[in-house]
DNA sequence: GTCTATAGATGGATAGAC
DNA sequence: GTCTATCCATCTATAGAC
């Protein structure tokens, strides 16, 4: 039982530092052995508890977003569920935004390792995508190519982080927001996606 | 003279090659052996040529993105500025996607490599960042937060492009568009984003 | 379960023939 | 300038002590 219990912490510890180090380094930018410092254990364990680098790569996903965007939209009210949407996947950005920026990665390079990840985006861009066009068909936005638009959308979400690259340019007038984050940053988003596609809406 | 020629075309047939790869596997992902396989030269012609896998990395912005972006605006008419602003951005990004979708995984993981390079980028941001500005100032821009107001255009921008993850997806109802790209993307990008800035103008 | 030490594979870079 | 063959560092994974 004791034994239990270390083991998960250990798991939870070379979780975190390769959730870190894949976002900061890439995949392939980071070895196990930066992990097992970071984690402070032994380069050993990550085969032992994972059987692998690779695993551990899946294991991020299936622990930090379990329950990711699973909620279904009826499209009865294309805005409103644009709006939940775009509010949903900005809170799970905001609360994991390693495991995004290393999901934009992988993305990007279609990764070998995205076939065993990509139901997690799949869901979410389809969802988007109908909503998108139940929005169309009802009137309530209007664009010419879904599929740009979805780009688009999509790009506004994830784009939008803390990057501390931009910061350095970004700060000079604009003062480091402490506490307004969260459901400023949320309404933000919202409404530029939304006159985006000249949703006539408050 | 005959060897510069050579030299030439061995040089131009190894950045081809990185820059495909780079784009598709990251810059750590990629191995100099793949790249002069791709390009179909000995091992050795990448250290002898540009002095190792790191300078064919900058050797690749100096080649393709050369001119990027030094037009000034002088921001009388922001509007038209951030429509040419965009407009240049995408016609970069439709002839050069790879290296966008380099710069993006570099900037995104803050690579060591991203100093020599950043200017490129940071030149655009900083420009943006004025013309937004100087939109919202003479009253024809509308948001809240300058920041991540940049950050939801930069998104936009960026993330267009010839998405072959997001395909699958998006293709079953829309055609492949064949020759109307260009242009036409181009006026999505720009109609997506005005109204995104709440721009009342055609 | 966790560690150290090491095996085996692969990376970037170079020596030397042509 | 270009090639093949090789060096040496570093990577992932594992064997075996505790």
């Amino acid at each position: 039982m004791k034994n239990d219990i270390q083991g998960k912490d250990v798991k939870l510890k070379i979780l975190n530092a390769a959730k870190t180090l894949f976002a900061q380094k890439g995949y392939e930018g980071t070895t196990v052995r930066q992990i097992c410092d970071e984690a402070g254990v032994a380069l050993a364990l990550v085969s032992y508890h994972f059987g692998g680098k690779e695993n551990v790569f899946y294991a991020l996903f299936e622990t930090y977003a379990p329950s990711f965007l699973q909620k279904a939209y009826d499209l009865a009210d294309p805005v409103a569920d644009l709006q939940s949407l775009i509010r949903e996947f900005a809170r799970f950005r905001l609360a994991e935004p390693e495991l995004i920026n290393l999901l934009q990665q992988e993305v990007m390079m279609q990764s070998p390792r995205l076939e065993k990840v990509q139901h997690i985006v799949y869901a979410l861009w389809l969802q988007l995508r109908a909503i998108l066009e139940a929005g169309k068909r009802q009137g309530r936005f209007e664009y010419e190519s879904l599929r740009h638009t979805v780009h688009f959308v999509v790009g506004t979400l994830i784009f939008t982080r803390n990057s501390p690259f931009l910061d350095p340019v970004l700060q000079s007038k604009e003062d480091l927001p402490v506490k307004e984050e969260q459901e400023d940053v949320i309404r933000y988003t919202i409404s530029y996606i939304l006159n985006g596609l000249k949703c006539n809406t408050p």
